[in-house]
RNA sequence: GGCCCCUUCGUCUAGCGGUUAGGACGCGGCCCUUUCACGGCUGAAACACGGGUUCGAUUCCCGUAGGGGUCACCA
């Protein structure tokens, strides 16, 4: 099942936005600004730390907040692989036992990106078990900020061993949201689903190295321990009789799933690119499931699988994840440690995004597809982008930050630790920014489909200078720009007739005689016949524009009131204001 | 509950031992202005708490409190 992302007319892909081909950069985008710290990666030893001869040191250039820590972390570490446990040799784990110098080694290394050959390669990925939710989408930008950023490849993934949740409609979905916001991969995205006899090899590699092995527990059985040991109140971790069984204990006729031989001592630390240095107890590690008594493998197996055989060398997910790359390694290590050639991968792992009231997102507060932020809140994709990358990571004063200037900055050492809520009312001012910057006739044609009736695009695209300014979101436009195809007889919001009193008719009458002798229809020419007319009747403007507004859009807002003639027409615009206006009186001349 | 992680204005963040703790959103005021916006200026607003270390802690260490994540034959 060789599936590559739908193409799309004019999308290159991973290079800018569809359709938009030179955005836009702000003035506060180009801005140049000192280097701020020496956190970029660097193939030039570390000057801030002494060279070591320890591999820890020598590959660990990214330094992040937690940078500080490092070196202690290094320390650390080396004291928790030395500390003596024959019985991890023996269990199987000689590596977590031994001096592991001269190993490839993981998170934090950073791998040899810009260095000495390999470069670096991320991907994005999701279950398609529903849309791309914005955490998903901050996740893939990362990792696509990230690669950019070093000159390393962005990969997609479609993790859909869940053959029960996963769904087609999902996967579309994905491709879509990621392809709105120029996020797709750089190559076709691997389905991991078809990769399934792939794992099971790797599963039973595993097995034979006695790095795993078969357990005959059922889930019921499973299920009832665990309740017992909830009813006694102690912590509950599988304990498989089966973790030691020779060949002939083995049932002929039962189905087993496969279950890591997890180290039962020692303890594991990974420094990871944005948490700093995260250490667990190796006892904490259960003996999870690789392959699940139907043969097929969980997802554990096949993340370390597919990273392994797509070259992923850094890990950016969500931190939801942090406690599976310890489970994770375990499978790494035992492959490293039966063929070689699997080094651990540098993990970076990202806070969540949560909603306005600090709790998880709900759809209450922002957890919606990224579709429904384009398709019911009008918003642009590159407002998105700028929102999202801003949330939970900074550079300096900055922001506003073009793709490009993103490209330049990202760094991921500078990504917040902790979780940061989503506020719609900064992506709604992001926006506006981004509608004002963006192309007219791009915005009419975006602004149209959402917009009753038939419209004209060209003269959508006219007003289109005048309306985005005070527009947050494309329905704001939407509703900016009705007036423009309203039919007569127009209707008069209540606000707007309020101002329609038969004093201000009989003053649209006046106006209605005064602009039908004006033939030149400019916006110069009436602003000097209106102001000429309101200071002749010793009117300030305001008493003839806002009648004449309401009169010409029904509404008390709109864009000025010569733009909005203009734009009208002079046939249009004279017939509203005689549609309102009551013969001119003089009753105040 | 066990384990892991996090904590600067209401929110997003800058800050890397010495700053009047900066910016942005939002909020208030003023200016611009025919309305609404945009724009400009301006104001209120934060280092969770307690101990250390230090001549000096927002910054380093340890606790406490609060928050989050995770504990499946889901991913």
């Amino acid at each position: 099942m060789d599936r590559s992302a739908p193409a799309r007319a004019g999308h290159t892909r991973g290079t800018g936005w569809p359709r938009l081909a030179s955005a836009t950069m702000s003035a506060a985008g180009t801005t140049p600004r000192f280097p701020r710290r020496a956190r970029r990666l660097s193939t030039e030893p570390d000057r801030n730390r002494p060279a070591k001869g320890t591999i820890r040191h020598a590959r660990v250039r990214w330094t992040s907040r937690s940078g500080c820590a490092k070196g202690r972390v290094a320390v650390q570490r080396r004291r928790a692989l030395h500390r003596p446990s024959a019985q991890l040799a023996e269990l199987g784990w000689p590596w977590l036992a031994s001096d592991r110098k001269g190993r490839s080694m993981a998170s934090g290394s950073g791998h040899d990106a810009g260095g000495t050959g390999t470069s670096v390669v991320t991907r994005f990925a999701p279950s398609p078990t529903g849309f791309l939710h914005i955490g998903g989408a901050r996740t893939a930008l990362f990792n696509w900020l990230y690669a950019r950023h070093t000159g390393g490849r962005y990969l997609l993934r479609i993790e859909d061993t869940d053959r029960a949740r996963s769904t087609e409609p999902a996967i579309e979905a994905i491709f879509d949201g990621l392809d709105w916001l120029g996020l797709m991969g750089d190559e076709p995205a691997t389905f991991q689903f078809a990769r399934s006899g792939r794992h099971a090899e790797v599963a039973h590699a595993l097995l034979e190295a006695g790095h795993a092995y078969r357990c005959y527990l059922t889930s019921e059985e499973l299920a009832a321990r665990r309740e017992l040991a909830q009813a006694e109140r102690r912590p509950f971790r599988i304990d498989s009789e089966w973790r030691d069984s020779s060949p002939e204990a083995w049932p002929a006729d039962k189905p087993y799933v496969v279950r890591v031989k997890a180290p039962r001592d020692g303890e594991t630390t990974i420094d990871d690119l944005v948490q700093g240095s995260i250490t667990v107890a190796n006892a904490e590690l259960d003996d999870f499931i690789l392959l699940r008594s139907d043969g097929t493998p969980t997802y554990m197996l096949a993340v370390v699988v597919d990273d392994h055989d797509m070259g992923v060398t850094h890990v950016i997910r969500g931190d939801d994840h942090i406690n599976n790359a310890f489970r994770q390694l375990l499978i790494i290590r035992g492959m490293d440690a039966v063929e070689g050639g699997w080094p651990d991968p540098a993990y970076g792992h990202v806070p969540l995004i949560h909603g306005a009231d600090g709790a998880k997102l709900s759809k209450r507060h922002g957890a919606l597809g990224v579709d429904a932020y384009r398709d019911e809140m009008g918003i642009l994709p590159e407002a998105l982008f700028n929102y999202l990358l801003r949330l939970g990571w900074g550079h300096g004063d900055d922001e506003i930050i073009s793709r490009e200037q993103a490209v330049e900055w990202f760094d991921i050492g500078h990504v917040g630790k902790g979780a940061s809520r989503f506020d719609l009312a900064k992506l709604q001012n992001l926006n506006g920014h981004y509608l004002r910057e963006a192309d007219d006739a791009r915005l009419a044609a975006l602004v149209a489909p959402r917009m009753a009736g038939a419209v004209d695009q060209a003269l959508l695209a006219r007003a289109m200078p005048v309306l985005k300014v005070r527009a947050k979101n494309l329905n704001e436009l939407a509703s900016g720009a009705a007036f423009l195809f309203a039919r007569r007889p127009l209707a008069i919001e209540d606000k707007a007739a309020a101002l329609l009193t038969d004093e201000s008719r009989s003053l649209l009458g006046a106006v209605a005689q005064r602009l039908g002798m004006t033939n030149d229809w400019s916006l110069e020419a009436l602003e000097e016949a209106l102001k000429a007319m309101a200071a002749e009747r010793g009117l300030g403007l305001g008493k003839l524009a806002q009648p004449l507004r309401a009169a010409l859009t029904g509404q008390t807002t709109s864009p000025g009131i010569f733009d909005v003639l203009v734009l009208l027409g002079r046939e249009e615009s004279l017939a509203r204001i005689d549609a309102q206006a009551l013969p001119a009186t003089a009753i105040h001349d």
